[in-house]
This record gives structure tokens, C-alpha cells and sequence, in this order.
RNA sequence: GCGGGUGUAACUCAAUGGUAGAGUGCUAGCUUCCCAAGCUAGUUACGUGGGUUCGAUUCCCAUCACCCGCUCCA
């Protein structure tokens, strides 16, 4: 059964039925902000606390943390984002094409069998380099390129009244650095022994120069972060496990095995801090993007506090007395677009009958935004017993009630928004209190009792 | 950021320099009662701001947003 799969059915979808609706819509919209709506917000909800339970609640090394958005900006100076999260653009006047002015210079030196690396280079450096080499554009062959702009990507705002460069900090641009802050305080309040690892789901900001593909790439997201502390040389091996552990997440959660491939980072497209990277791509409409970075951060981050904030980072180890800054393993997947993954995985089109399709969202039952819908059949007449079930149920699930239209009507309803159980009153339940049980995937039907419902409800919920 | 395209109802699409239509959806009523039935009624729109004009949704300019391509993605 081949089903065109396209972004804008699935944007559609989400808009017509209160899953994602564009940011700021009735002022004309703020470029790339999507707010999330009654299904969506419970559906991202679902993959959070999905997360949370595997990774935290269930996990015996991990403990959790909230951090704040706002940092003290040394902090940024200390990961490096100040001096390396931004890029150095310059423009070619004649055909307006843009590049990056270390890539420029390192590209024109390749080709002559010379290997620079201008990554560090200051702008006047790069900028003297460019004029001195006589480097043309790549594209237009003229020589007549714009100075260079620094374009950071960190979010810039004032903390207290006045707007001066004093007071000036930035929004996270991960949510990483809260963890390795807070590292010591945590190892000590939860009396832990590595390896230990934190997590943490939380909004970061990143101003990209080209978001775009939905909630793929925006300049808000929610990202679920685990940094997990281990010794030094016990780290590839806790990689692997943790490798193996995130995608099992995701297959438990029903992601299609060949929607996912997980591709390891070559010894150049590593960063400058990275031992080994993994991502975890999955396939998109779009195609191929980025769900999850699994990174081997060595010791970087913790030795840059060190440093910086001239606070011994060294674990000791209680039982053999070894001292060793920890290494860090760090598993961060983006939640905005792990949920759009599930969502674009799960959309379906079936046709049931001759020239009769039915849109199904074959969203696992943990993260349906409606575990049910309670239907009665006749409005006038079950109404009331319907309620009741409905009201019994939501005191455990978040279940939707619908009694407009026909019950085919309601069915298709509930389809579309991937409610995966529809629970029928009809007059039989008034006799001996059985309901019709409707399963999304496969439409069949049966009775069981309402005293049933909630423990059937959560066998299918569970992952 | 650059180039091209597109903006009419919640959605899909019409028409028009002078009163903007339809289908779908949604709501109510009648009817039906376990997979999109039917009938009746109701519901909502010219992205925003200027300009030209007696009059602009229509023509022009700007702006915003979206789509495609380029660029970018520590």
C-alpha cells in the first residue's frame, strides 16, 4: 500500500486538528514559531515524559535536573560558544552568494595541496589572507566580497533595567552546560559513585541563519539532554551502551526500524571537543535528518569550568582514592523533532472501501494525545450513561468525548488524531454493562465490561 | 541572507475595478444507529500597510508569511 507521504499533509493535519498551529498566525506570524495545540501539547508531553521514564525513572545510574535558562555568561565563554558558536560570513558583491570565510580559505588551499586550517583565525587574519591570496568567489569568479560578519548564534537579552554591554546574557544555546554546572552539587546531594548520569529536558535557543522543514529546525526547541559521567577509558564502552539504549527507545516507542540509521561521524566532521559522535538519523518526507547525537565529549567541558571558574572538577574515587576528571557521554535528541518523527511516521492513509481512505496517525498508545474516545451511540439516550464512563476513565487517561455525527463519522474522528481505542455505549450497556471496543490499526471490534475498560486501556499504553 | 513563486472561509478551489461563490468541515434539528448516508438551517474569507482611482480583493509599491532553489546547520 503506497502512500504519498508529504510534509504539507502532515502540516495540514496538524493544524486542522490542534496538534501544531504557526506562531503569532492572527499578527501576520513570526517566521518559524509553531505553537503547539490541545493534541499537540499532550502529544510532546507523552514523548517527554516517555523519556523521562526510561531515562530517569527506570534507569539506575540517571537522576534528573532543571536548570535555568539564563546562565551566568561566563558560562558561554567557558563551553566555547562565545568564541566558536558563530560563523564567519562574508558576501560576494557581484552574485550575492555568501560563504564562510574559513571555509573559503581552507577550500582555495586544498586546491592548491595545501592544508590550513583557518578555523581559528582572527577576521582581520582571514580577511588579509583572502585579499593577499587574491581569492575569487566560487561562484561568479569576481573578487569583491564583503568584510566579515560574525553571525552568533546565541540569543542576546538584558538582565535588569538598563541595556548595557555590563548586564548584557544570552539564552542557552544548549541545555548541556546547566548539567555540567551543577555537576558537583548534584554527585553530592544524591550521595552518588560514577558513573552517574543527568538529565534534563528544557527549551534552548539557537539563532540559526536558515530554520526551516516545520518544527524540524526552529530557533526555540526543546531538547532532552543526559550527560553521563564515567572514567576515563571505561568511556567507548558506556557509548555503545548508550548508543544501543536510545535507539531501543525509539523502536519501543514503534518507530519503523528502516525509517532510522544511525551514522557515525568521520575523524574530520568530529568536533573539535568529540572523540566519537553517532547520529541517529530518521527519515523524514523531507528526507534524511538529525534526531539524535550521541557524542563522547571527553573530559572537555568539565576541564573548561575547571578553568574558567577555578573549581576542581576531579572525582575521587571513594573506594581505590583515584582522582580523574570524569568523562562525558551525551546523548541530546531534540524532542520537538523526535515528536515529529513519531508524527511523520505515523501517518498513514488506508484505503477501506473502493475510492474510501481514512487518515490513521498510528501513534504508539503511550503517546496518543487521547488514550480514548467515549462515543455514545444515540445521543439523547446514552448520553448521560456515556458521561459517565467518560468521567470514570479520565481520572486515569486523557480521553476525549465525541456524540456529533454518525458513529462512522466519530470513528474516522478518532482515527485521524490517533486515538487508538473507541469505547461505544449502546443500549446493551444499559442491560449488562458492556461496551463495544473499537481498535484504531486494525478496526475490529469487541465487548467488554466498563468495570474492564481502564486495565485494557493500560495494557495498550504500555511500551 | 540571495533568487524565483504564492497569499480569497478552518481546508481545497472559483469569480470580479462597483453585491465575493462552491465543495469539504464544523454546529443545530429531523432521521439513522457500530465504520465518512440523507434532508433542512446556520457558521466563517479577500495576509498587513500605503498609493493610483469617484470606487481596489482585483492595478502599483512596500511589508509580512509560506513554498522551491542556493547558502548555512559549533
Amino acid at each position: 500500500m503506497a502512500v504519498e507521504k508529504t510534509m504539507e499533509k502532515i502540516v495540514a493535519l496538524c493544524k486542522n486538528r490542534g496538534y501544531i498551529f504557526a506562531g503569532s498566525e492572527i499578527y501576520g506570524g513570526l517566521a518559524n514559531t509553531w505553537d503547539y495545540g490541545p493534541l499537540g501539547v499532550e502529544f510532546k508531553n507523552n514523548v517527554k515524559k516517555a523519556w523521562w521514564r526510561k531515562f530517569v525513572q527506570e534507569n539506575k545510574y540517571n537522576v534528573g535536573l532543571d536548570c535555568a535558562i539564563l546562565m551566568n555568561r561566563e558560562v558561554w565563554v567557558a563551553s566555547g560558544h562565545v568564541g566558536n558558536f558563530n560563523d564567519p560570513l562574508m558576501d560576494c558583491r557581484a552574485c550575492k552568494a555568501r560563504f564562510r570565510a574559513d571555509k573559503l580559505i581552507e577550500d582555495f588551499a586544498a586546491a592548491k595541496g595545501e592544508e590550513i586550517v583557518a578555523d581559528g583565525w582572527s577576521n582581520e587574519q582571514m580577511e588579509t589572507y583572502i585579499a593577499e591570496q587574491q581569492i575569487a568567489c566560487p561562484t561568479c569568479g569576481k573578487r569583491d566580497f564583503t568584510s566579515i560578519r560574525k553571525f552568533n548564534m546565541m540569543f542576546k537579552t538584558h538582565q535588569g533595567v538598563t541595556e548595557d554591554s555590563t548586564n548584557e546574557i544570552y539564552l542557552r544555546p544548549e541545555t548541556a552546560q546547566g548539567i555540567f554546572v551543577n555537576y558537583k552539587n548534584t554527585l553530592r546531594s544524591t550521595r552518588r559513585k560514577l558513573p552517574m548520569g543527568i538529565c534534563q529536558i528544557g527549551k534552548s535557543f539557537r539563532n540559526e541563519i536558515t530554520p526551516g522543514n516545520f518544527t524540524f529546525r526552529t530557533r526555540e526547541f526543546e531538547q532532552a539532554e543526559l550527560e553521563f559521567f564515567c572514567k576515563p577509558g571505561e568511556d567507548l564502552q558506556w557509548f555503545d551502551y548508550w548508543r544501543g539504549f536510545c535507539r531501543d527507545w525509539l523502536l519501543s516507542l514503534g518507530m519503523k526500524e528502516e525509517h532510522l540509521r544511525l551514522r557515525d561521524h568521520s575523524a574530520e566532521e568530529l568536533a573539535f571537543y568529540s572523540k566519537a559522535t553517532t547520529d541517529f538519523e530518521f527519515l523524514f518526507p523531507f528526507g534524511w535528518g538529525e534526531l539524535w547525537g550521541i557524542a563522547d565529549r571527553t573530559d572537555y567541558d568539565l576541564t573548561q569550568h575547571q578553568t574558567h571558574a577555578k573549581e576542581n572538577m576531579e572525582y575521587i574515587d571513594p573506594v581505590t582514592n583515584e582522582r580523574y576528571v570524569p568523562y562525558v557521554i551525551e546523548p541530546s535528541v531534540g524532542v520537538d523533532r523526535s515528536a515529529l518523527a513519531f508524527l511523520c511516521d505515523a501517518y498513514d492513509e488506508e484505503e477501506v472501501a473502493e475510492g474510501d481512505t481514512r487518515v490513521v496517525l498510528r501513534l504508539h498508545p503511550a503517546l496518543a494525545p487521547y488514550k480514548a474516545s467515549v462515543l455514545p451511540l444515540q445521543k439523547n439516550k446514552l448520553g448521560e450513561l456515556a458521561t459517565s464512563v467518560y468521567e470514570k476513565l479520565a481520572k486515569q487517561f486523557s480521553v476525549e468525548y465525541d456524540d456529533t455525527g454518525s458513529i462512522g463519522k466519530r470513528y474516522r474522528r478518532a482515527d485521524e488524531i490517533g486515538t487508538p481505542v473507541c469505547v461505544t455505549v449502546d443500549f446493551d450497556t444499559v442491560e449488562d454493562g458492556t461496551v463495544t471496543v473499537r481498535d484504531r490499526d486494525t478496526m475490529q471490534q469487541e465487548r467488554i465490561h466498563i468495570d474492564a475498560l481502564a486495565a485494557y486501556i493500560a495494557a495498550k499504553v504500555e511500551f
